[in-house]
DNA sequence: GATGAATGAGCCTTCATTCAT
DNA sequence: AATGAATGAAGGCTCATTCAT
C-alpha cells in the first residue's frame, strides 16, 4: 500500500474568523448568549477548563461576570456547550460522509468541509486536544460518539476494497488517525509552527495547503473505485 | 514526489514507564527532587499549568506540599524544570542527527530513539501540546531552540538531494511537521484513540507500530542517497 | 532660654471615639469601605503591618475576608490608605498654621486641633510610631512631606524672634521634637501609662491635661510677640 | 512650678553599638546564645514579634534556623529573653536611684546611665514601644515591675519637697512620663528624625545633646535640695 | 552542638457563584 | 436581562517547628 504526496499552493477563499488575539472581543452586535459562547471558545481553547476564569470570559464577551449565569448554570456547563457547539457540525459532516454513495468524491468534499469548519472555528481543534490530553469528562463522548464512527467509516471503506498487499487490519485505524493528526493537529500545533516558521498555518494559504495535502492523501487511499482525475 | 507507506507490526521491547493512572505515585526510593519531577510531569501533562494544584503534585510525589518549595521556588519554576528535563534529551538526539554522515540510517535511528524517549516519558508530548495550545511562556523557546532546528535539518536534507518533480519548497516544512504529528501527536492523542479503539497507543505494540510507520516514511523520503533495500 | 510649665486640669469635652477594645467592631451602618478603613486602623495600630491578618480586619469590619479585595488591591495598599487617611488632616492643620498671622494664638489653636484629631483617631499615633520604628516604606513620606515642614515651621517661628540667650540653633529642632513626643507619644505610650497608673491617657481628662501641658509650653516659647495673658 | 531648658552640645564619648543596618551580622566570635540574642534584638526591634521570621534571626546570627531551638524553645521565648535582657539593667539602675541619698546628683547620674545603656542598645527603646503599642503579653510586666516604680520614685521625690505653687498631684506622673518620652522616645523616633533632618539622633552628638536636655530638666525639677552648681 | 530536610498550620489572595437592586 | 457587591471555598506559598544525622 502506498501513499504519494503532491502539493500545490493555489490559494482559495477559506478565511479564519477568530485569531488568537489574547484580547479577543466578541462581536458586540451579536446576541448575548452567542457572544458568551464565542468568547468562551477562545478563552477555553487557550487556558483550558481549569485555567479559564469566568471573569475573563465575561470581559471578552463584554458582559458582567454575573450575567453569564443568566445563560449557563456553571462554568462546566458553559464549557460543555462550547464543545457541543464546536463538534456537532463535524459529526453532521461525518454522518453525511457515511451516507454518501461515492466515497472518493465525498471524502474529498468532507475533508474540505471539515477544514473549512475548523478554519472558521480554529479553536475547536485546540479544545478537543485539551480535552483529550486532560482526559476530561467529555473524552468518552468524544471517543464513542464522534471519533469511533469516523474510524469505523474509514475502516469500512478500506475493507470494502481489495487490499493491494498483505496489510495488517490495524493499519486502517492508523489511516484514520493520520487524518486526525493532519486536520485537527494542524490547528492545534499552529502556534508552534507559526512561531518557528513565521507563517501562520491558520492563514488562508496555510489552510489551503494543508487541505491539498489531505486531498492528495485521499487520492492515494481511495483511488480505484472512483474514476477520478486527481488520482495519481 | 511520493511517499509510500508499508507497515508491519512486529513488536519489540519498547515499554512505557508511566501510565496515565490518575493516582500516580512516584517511586518512593528515588531522591525527593526526582520524585517531585516525576510526579509533576504526570500531573502537569494532565491538568496543565493553571489546572494543576501543587497539593496534587505533592500527594503524587509522596511529600508534603511545603517540601516542593525546598526544591523549586514556584509552581512555574517547577513546570519549566519539567519541560526542560523532558525536552533536553530530544534536543540532544536531534543534534546528533544533524552531525550524522549517513542521513538515511541516522534518520531511522533518531526517529526510533525519539519514540523510545517518548515511550519512556509519554507525558512529554502532552506537555508540549499543552504549552503550544496555551501559547505559554515556553512556546518561543520550544519554537526557536527546538522545533526550528528540526525543520531546518529536515529541509536541509531534502534540499540536498534532487527534487524529483516540481515541488514547492514549503513542502519540506510540511514533511517536518508531519513527523511531529506522527510522533508527538501519537502520544498526545493517545487517550482518544485508547478510548475509541480499546487499544492503548502507548503500549509496546502501539508504539512499535507507530515507529514502523515513521520508518517507512523515512524510507520514502530519503531513499536515493543510501542504497537502501527498504526504498520503494 | 527657659520653659516653665504650669498645669491645670479642668476638663473639656474632648472625647475619644475608638477604644483599644481587642474586639473592635466597626459601625455597621457606615459604608463598607469606611468600615474597612476604621477596622484596619485599629488592627494595624495594634499588630503592625506584618502582624495583622486580613481576616481579623474583615471580622472587625463585619465583612467577608474576600470583600476587602473589592476595595483595596492588597493588604499593603489598605495599610497605606489607612496611614494616608490618618495623616492628611494633620498635614492640613499644619499648613493652616504656616499661613497664620498670629503665631502664638494659632499655635495654641493648632495644637489643640491636633490633639482633638488624635483623640478622635487615637490609633494614628501608634501607626506612625510603628511605621517609624519598623522603618517602613512610608517613613520617607512621613519624614519629608509631613514632619520636615513641622520642624521648619517651628524653627522659622523661633528664628524670627529675638533669641533671649546664646542658644544653639539645633535647639529649635529639639523643641519641635518635644512637641512630637508630647502629642503623638502621649497616645503611643498610652497603654503603658494606663496599665501603670490605672488612668487612661486617652480619656477626655487625660487628653485635656496633656493639651494644657502643650499650651503651657507654647506660652513659654512664643511669649513676646503676642501680648498674651497666658504667657508666664 | 517651672521647668527651664538650657542646652549645650559638647560631645562626650557615648557611642552606639548597633546601627539599624538591615543586614545586621552578629559578632562571629561571641558565644552562640549571645549571637542569637544580639541578632534577635535587632530584628525584633524592627519587625516586631509577629513580623519577625526566625530564619531572618538565624541568618543575622550566622547560625542555622534549627539551631535557635537548641537555646530557646520558641520564638516567643526568645522574644521574652531579649526583652528581659534589655530591660533588666534599666531596672537595676532605677533601684540604685531609689536607694540613693542625694536625689539630685543621683538623678543626673541615673539619667546619664540610662541614656548610656540605651545608646549601647538602641533597639531596646524600640522593643518597648512596640510591646506597648501592640499591648503584648509583656506589657503588664513592663508596667508594674518597671515603669510603676519609676513613677512612684519620681512622685515620691517630688512630694517630699515643698511644692512651690498650687500643683495638681497628677503633674508628678506627667513629669515621669516626660522623662520616658525624652529618653526612650528619643530612640524610638530616631529614624523619623534622622530621615527628616539628616542627623542621626543615635549618634554620639545626638545622644549627648538629648542627655543634656534631660539633665537640664532635672536641674529644674530637683533644684533646692542639692546645692548643685548646674542648677539654674 | 549543628544542620538539611520535612511538615502541619495558616496566611494572603483568587475565584466561581449568589443575590439584591 | 444586567450588574455591583458579597462570600465560601480553595490555591499558592510561608513559616515556626521537628527530627534524623
Amino acid at each position: 500500500m502506498f501513499v504519494s504526496l503532491r502539493l500545490v499552493t493555489q490559494v482559495t477563499d477559506i478565511t479564519t474568523t477568530f485569531g488568537t488575539d489574547p484580547a479577543f472581543q466578541a462581536e458586540p452586535t451579536a446576541r448575548t448568549e452567542e457572544r458568551i459562547l464565542d468568547a468562551s471558545e477562545v478563552v477555553f481553547a487557550r487556558r483550558g477548563l481549569a485555567g479559564t476564569r469566568v471573569r475573563e470570559i465575561a470581559a471578552a464577551a463584554g458582559v458582567n461576570g454575573a450575567s453569564l449565569y443568566n445563560y449557563f448554570p456553571s462554568k462546566e456547563a458553559l464549557y460543555e456547550a462550547v464543545l457541543e457547539r464546536g463538534i456537532r457540525p463535524l459529526s453532521e459532516l461525518l454522518a453525511e460522509f457515511a451516507a454518501a454513495p461515492d466515497e472518493h468524491a465525498s471524502a474529498r468534499r468532507i475533508v474540505r468541509a471539515v477544514m473549512q469548519h475548523l478554519a472558521e472555528r480554529p479553536h475547536v481543534s485546540k479544545l478537543i486536544y485539551l480535552e483529550v490530553i486532560s482526559q476530561g469528562d467529555y473524552l468518552p463522548t468524544l471517543a464513542h460518539k464522534w471519533f469511533k464512527p469516523i474510524i469505523e467509516q474509514i475502516v469500512g471503506e478500506l475493507e470494502a476494497r481489495p487490499t493491494p498487499e498483505h496489510v495488517d487490519e490495524d493499519l486502517f485505524v492508523h489511516v484514520a488517525t493520520l487524518f486526525l493528526h493532519l486536520s485537527f493537529g494542524h490547528f492545534a500545533l499552529a502556534p508552534l509552527l507559526h512561531a518557528a516558521t513565521g507563517e501562520d498555518p491558520t492563514s488562508p494559504v496555510g489552510i489551503e495547503r494543508q487541505t491539498r495535502l489531505l486531498e492528495t492523501l485521499i487520492d492515494q487511499l481511495f483511488p480505484r473505485l472512483a474514476s477520478d482525475p486527481q488520482a495519481g
